[in-house]
Order: C-alpha cells, then structure tokens, then sequence
DNA sequence: GGATTTGTAGTTCGACATTTT
DNA sequence: CAAAATGTCGAACTACAAATC
C-alpha cells in the first residue's frame, strides 16, 4: 500500500492538524486520549501506523511513536511489532474491581468476598484479644514490618503451604493489593514489564497502569502458563517480571500444577525474572490438592515475592498479608513498606495471630471450604460444565459464554436483571480474545439460598440471550 | 575555559571509556551511580558539565543529558541551569525515618512519636468498641472509603480545625504516610515536580523519590514558605504540585501564618498547582495559636488534598487518617485508595470514632498538649535559644549547630553516645546549605525524665565539640 | 548588561527486530 | 523465503532558557 493511500483508503483516526500545538507528541497523545476517552474511537479499533499518520501529519514518525508510547503507559492502546497498534479494550473504563455499593436487592456475583458467615468466630477472637495484658503495646510505632510474635505466627501458618523462610526475610502488611503496591514500588520502575496470564487479576491490571508498568500477555493451558510462551516473549522484549497466583489462578480458577511450577521457575531463573507470587488461594489447595508440592517461592527464593493474605482464608475486613521476600529484595521491601505504610495496625494483626495460635483459623478455613464445596456443587447444577478443569472449591466460576458484545454493556445488563457479575474484558491483560466468560463470585452472597436465586437470574437471562448452550 | 581543559584541569569524574557499553546512556548511568554509591564521588561533587563530558567521551551531549537524567530522577544528583550538575546531600544513604529498633539503653531523640504515655485511654475504647453489637459488620469488605458514621466522627474531629466538608469527599486511610502514597500516585506522575521547604518531611523526599518525582526547595521565613519565590519557580519550572505542613513544619516547626496561608493560596490558584496539605499538627495549632484561621483546604478545596492522621493526636499505632479533596480529585482519589489499600481495617477506625465520639480524643489530645509544653519548657532550659520562632508545643525542635562535617557520621557519633538524633541533612530537599540543625524528638521517650536524660547527653557532647556556642 | 556556560526539551535520524504477506 | 509493513530504541541535532561572569 502507498503511503499515501489515506485519500482512498482513510485512516481509523485522522487527528485535526490544526489542532496540533507544540509539543507536537503531547498534544498528539492528548487527543488520542480525549478521542479515546469521549468513545470516539472504540475498543480494539486499530490506529494508523507510525509512518503513515507521522506523513499524514508531516513529522517525523518517531514523533508518532512518542505520542503513542506515552497513551500506551497510560494504557490506553497497545502494539504489536509488526501488526500495529490498537486502541485497548478496557481504555475508556476504570476496571477496578471493589465492593461499591449495589442495590440491596441486587444478587452479587461480582465481587468476589469470602462467606462472611464466618466473622462471628473473628470476632470472639478479637474481643480475647482485648483482655489481653500487653494490649498497650499493640498501639505504637514500634516493629513497623510486625511483632516478633506475629511474623512468627504468621510463618506457622504459611508452614502448612510449604514455605520455609525467616522472620528477618518477611513483613507484615494490610492486605494482597497493599503488598502488591508495595511490591510495583519496591522492585519495579515505570515502563518496566510484567508477565502474566491472558486473563488476569483486574486490580493487578489497574494498578500496573496506574504504577506505568506494561504487561505482557502470556498464553497458559489447564495447567496454568506456558513456560515456552514466556520464555518468548522474554526473548523479544525486555520482560522484568510474572505475576502468579498459583494456587487458583484469577479470574480462570486455573491451578498451576507441580510441574508446572517446576519448568516456569526454570525460565524465570534464566530470565532472571522478578516473580511475584499472590498465593491467597494458598489454604484451598495445600493438603487438599493432590499434586500440591510447595510455592514457587521455595523453587526461587532469590527472585521471589510472596504474598500469602488472610482476607479470604480468615476474615476479610482484618488487613492482613505477609509478604515473603529473598535476602536481596529486603532492603528495597522494607523502605517500600515504610513508605506506603509506616506499619500495618499491630491489632489487626494480634487478632489474626491469636486465631492462628489458637486453631480458630483452621476452623474458620475449614468452615469456608465447607461452604465452597457447597457453594461449587450448586454451580454445577446450574451449569454442568463438563470440562471445568479449575480448583474445585474455587470461590468463583469462570463461565464460558457466546457473545460479540460490549462487556459493560452486558454487565448493566445484569444489573438490571438483579444480579452483578463481571465480563472477562475486565480481566483482559492485552488484545481482545475470541472467548467470552463471565466470573461468577461463589462467595460473596449472604446465604447459599441466594446464591440459588443469583444462579437462577443468571441462568434464565443467560438463555434469553442465547449465549449459554452447553447443555 | 577551552573545551579540551579536561587534560589541564582534571574533571571530577571521568568515567572509563573502555568499560561503556552499548546503550551509551544507560551504561554511563550505572557507572555514575556505582561510583556514587560507593563513595567515590562524595555528596556535593560538582559533576562535569554535559558538553564537557561529550566531548571527552566523544558522543553528543545529549546522550549525557540521558545518563544524567537517569541518575537525577533517582534522587542521586541534581542539577542547576546555568551551575551545573552535583552529587545530591542525600545521596548514599536511604534517609527514610522509622522506628528502627536502637539499643534499650539509647535516648529516642531522632524518630518522632507522640508521647505514648496515653495510650491506656485508649486500649480502654478499644475494649468498648469489642462490645458493640454490630462488631461483626466491622469485619467485611463493605465501605471502602470507610464506613459513613466513622467518616462522620471524622468530619466532626476536623471540623474544629476548620475543615467543612461532604462525607462523598473524603475516604479514611492507613495513616498520613499511606495518604501520601495514594496523593502521589492518584495525582502525580513520574518526573512530575512538587515544590517543597528547603528542608522538609523526610519521608516525603524518600517516597517522592521512590515515586520519581521531583522535589523544587523553596526559601521561607518564620511565617513559612515565600509566595514570590514559589511563584518564580513555577515561571522557571514546571511544577505541578505543593507539599506543606501548615500548622507545624516538619521539622522546622514553623508555622504557616493566616495571611501567609492566603498568598500562598493566591499563587497555587494563580499557577494551577495540586496542594498537599499534611495537617497532621493541626490538633496543636487549631484553638492554641491566635493568629489560626482555617486549613488551606477551605482557600482552594478544588486544588488541595487534605491530609488528617490521627497518629500524632491520638494514637500511633491505630493506622487512621482522613484525606479531604474537591470533587475533581474524587474519581483518581477513590480509584487510588482501592489499589493501594483495598480498604482500611474498620474496626482501627471504629475505635478512633469511639475516642471522637466519647470525648475521650480530646482527652487524650489535652494530656499530650500538656506533656508537649512540659518537654518545650525542659528543653529551653537545657537550650535557651532566643529567637525560637517555631511552635511553641512542638513533637521536636530544631537545634542550629556550628559543622561542617558529615551528617551521618555526626548521628553516629551521638548513637554511640546513648542516644539518636536526626541531623538537617536528612531533611533537605535540595542542595545543601550552610546553615546545620539537629532535630530533637520530644514526644518519643517513656518519660521527661529519660527526656532531660537524653537532652543532658546531647548538650554536653555538642559542648566537648564546640558545637554548641550560644549561651 | 551582553557574552558565555550550562542544562532542558522537542524533534529527527538511522539501525534493527518482528510480523505479515 | 524474501519483501514489505510496522514498531522499538539509541543517539544526534537544534532551539532555547537560565545562571554566571
């Protein structure tokens, strides 16, 4: 195609030169950002090239590329080497997955809680904890990465999944996404780039964005991604870093498999990959899995974060997570937690640690398990899906659906039908996919009963649409 | 001075050529901060110009201005138009402040913490709070911004400060420090400025250079920062934001005055910039000092983020703070709060409201004012400076020392003595000055006696090094 | 106060790698 | 498998702004 074939064959997006102040790349990115943002050009609409708009402009096409590279931190499109470059398809919408406040009538699938129905055992423990004699001492400054007496309770409990490691190499800090933050600030700079699944964490997405650290879409099967793909991809571009949740992969319920693990810390080692390991599933598949081993971590201490959070295996409102970190991450760790924390509340923590020591916690996790087991077998009846090959007691479904629709147009959809659940677009990492899902939240209904009622919303409006017809 | 001096007059730095590898920029930088880190090029090294340098390694110097650039958005060096390039004070040495721990039989002079004595009243709300009804709902995931009656008590606390806001605009977080990182990441982007006093909050320059933002030192006087010299640097610059702790300067402790308060606002409004007003102080100035009016949220609520931490006023420990915005900060606010916390535990914040809501808050408050004037009044004895402007019921003073030396060598010293201190180099923002303080911590011992302890090692040891030379 | 020194910022150039055709 | 399309990255060029002398 000539270079000039704009006149016949217009281009996706021709940007008013007029409009152009200097710096030309600022202003360029600027309206690419309002086009993109007003929804004039939509998701996946591929932008011209480099060189072709650059001539259209009469610029040099590496002042494209400025303007481009600048949306693409944002995350607002992406490119491909070769094949172009493409508006992203959650750029016009904040994916930020939180419990917002729904109808009360309203059934949620969505967000994904933790059975609530356990709190009252948290809050015995918590009221223990206030007849306890050194109470004082938990309101200080003091041990801003944690008690001695609660970093060693937190790796008993981390014991039973298999980690090994020293309270010298570990913290204390307020939840998953907290330690994710801390991780992003500690370890990575803007414009570097992260691997990880397809489908990933939506708020592992937004805060990426939000830190400008671009992720790279790696291809996975049942077993969870494929080293060979990641190993790729580390050829082609500079990749820092994977993030994993091993245990039962977000959104896909994907367990990575023992070996699995074994051949991806393999290329992370030659890579030399920062690997971050949200293992908040963790309680779910050790002792209970078969083909569970031990975490990544233990494969590559050195190179590994790991977060184990007790938001979905405790109590979700105490926020507490221990990070796990290797010799040559812990001074980069520790000043991270200091400065987005100064510390965690040592009373969250003396609460979570007193249910530890005590067994309550294993009772409590006994309990959600129970009730996820439950919770599953009800999802099965309402979509038997013979090949689900994810975590049997998962706290979510990951249901295959036929659509060619808009995600948040689907989603309002069901809201106003009575139930939220979310659309796989929120959890896409890179370019759109053929394959439609919906991650239906197990766990976060007040009762199985209306967990029933959700399903049967689901399932009815599911049919209406003609989008669910596996038997 | 011709180009080629560099055989006459040595340059201070010439890196070896034969170790540059390709990319030149990225190579160079290494070796500049390995040869920074290592202490080869000591703090306040004039640097070779760009072009200096360009022409000794024979590459343009642009790809100079890379390297440099590099180094300088690591907070290793800085740069002057006109003067050139220097090692940064702080460059070495993290200077983040925490609650390390010291040996038992050292003075706590360096880290600020707010006299501890108070905390049993409130271990005994913590206690109440486990007796209320609805302490399970404290436990879950609703609320991420906080629940609203905790955000009411809130509004009621700042309210006697001045402070006239919307529950929709606030959010309750984990303590100023947290409220800061989520101020940075919400609002600000890497290499983004933010003027600041020329000495200022050290954590505020660790995290800024964490968040690679840049810090612009502004002059001030015994009123706070001057309003000419801020908006002169925004003529130079660009600068997007403002950092300030208006009611007690931290660690000047100089308190912004009620009309220097309104010039400011008058150039923030003027120059468009974002004002982070940390108030942490504001329970010491509020209804104390005459001349106090009003935060500087209520001048320009559309361009400020106001920063409430109970940690200073109530209780350390309890990780609570409240972040007031206008409503064109909300959205990025809101989105930063969740991916960086997710939520901040609501039974730390129920026990805050119940301190609010029963008086007890300003109990406490009153006995640490109390123990404030107390430690003032001991320290004038030891240290009858005159002129001491500042607040009279500061948390720490700022003690002017006659040195030259190095700050960390001088900490050491006292460390070795018995007790710790915080010299003024770990609180510049820029480049250094001639002027050397120490800053003393008042609120951070078990007692005034081990205070007067601590305060009697410091004068005879500044004595022994003729240090200390005013009556 | 004008010339010089020094750093900043936007743009262009060229070599190169990958993907598509 | 070669050619074309497309994006990436390091480096150079140029205009300019501020500080110094």
């Amino acid at each position: 195609m000539p270079i000039n074939s704009f006149v016949d064959y217009p281009m996706s997006w021709k940007p008013d030169r007029d409009a152009l102040k200097r710096p030309l790349y600022l202003s360029l990115a600027l309206l690419l950002e309002h086009d993109i943002a007003s929804g004039y050009l939509a998701p996946s609409t591929k932008l011209p090239p480099q060189r072709e708009l650059a001539d259209f402009l009469d610029v040099n096409f590496t002042t494209i590329t400025r303007a481009y590279k600048l949306c693409e931190l944002k995350g607002l499109i992406y490119a491909v080497t070769g094949s172009g470059t493409f508006v992203s398809p959650n750029a016009a919408r904040s994916i930020t997955i939180s419990k917002d406040k729904i109808s009360s009538e309203c059934v949620e699938l969505g967000f994904v809680a933790s059975f609530e129905q356990t709190n009252p055992i948290v809050a015995l423990a918590a009221k223990r904890v206030m007849e306890k004699s050194y109470l004082e001492q938990l309101l200080d400054y003091n041990d801003p990465t944690g008690k001695p007496h609660h970093k060693i309770a937190g790796l008993n409990w981390m014991r039973a999944f298999g980690i090994d490691a020293d309270i010298e190499n570990m913290a204390i800090v307020s939840g998953a996404q907290n330690a994710l933050a801390i991780t992003l600030l500690a370890l990575f700079e803007p414009g570097n780039r992260i691997a990880v699944d397809i489908y990933t964490y939506a708020n592992f997405i937004e805060i990426s964005k939000m830190f400008r650290i671009q992720l790279v879409p790696i291809p996975g099967d049942e077993c969870g991604m494929l080293p060979n793909e990641l190993d790729n991809q580390c050829l082609q571009l500079e990749v820092h870093g994977v993030f994993l949740m091993p245990s039962c992969s977000n959104p896909t319920t994907v367990v990575v498999s023992k070996n699995r693990k074994k051949e991806l810390a393999a290329v992370i080692r030659k890579r030399n990959l920062i690997l971050i390991e949200d293992d908040i599933y963790a309680f779910l598949t050790a002792g209970f899995n078969a083909d569970y081993d031990q975490p990544m971590f233990q494969l590559i201490p050195e190179q590994t974060v790991y977060i184990c959070s007790t938001s979905k295996s405790v109590c979700s409102g105490l926020r507490v997570a221990y990070i796990v970190f290797g010799e040559n991450f812990k001074e980069r760790m520790i000043k991270a937690v200091f400065n987005i924390n100064v510390k965690t509340s040592s009373l969250d923590a003396e609460i979570i640690t007193e249910l530890i020591l005590s067994g309550k916690a294993n009772e409590v996790v006994e309990e959600k398990k129970q009730l996820a087991q439950s919770a599953n077998h009800i999802f099965s009846e309402f979509f038997p899906l013979s090949f689900h090959t994810g975590h049997p007691l998962s706290f979510y479904r990951w249901l295959p659906i036929s659509d060619n629709g808009d995600g948040s147009r689907m989603e309002s959809y069901f809201l106003n039908k009575g139930i939220r659940v979310f659309h796989s677009d929120r959890f896409l990492s890179g370019a759109s996919t053929q394959d439609k899902f919906l991650r239906i939240a197990l766990a976060s209904t007040n009762s199985l009963e209306e967990l029933k009622r959700g399903l049967e919303i689901l399932k009815e409006n599911l049919r209406d649409l003609n989008m669910y017809d596996i038997p």
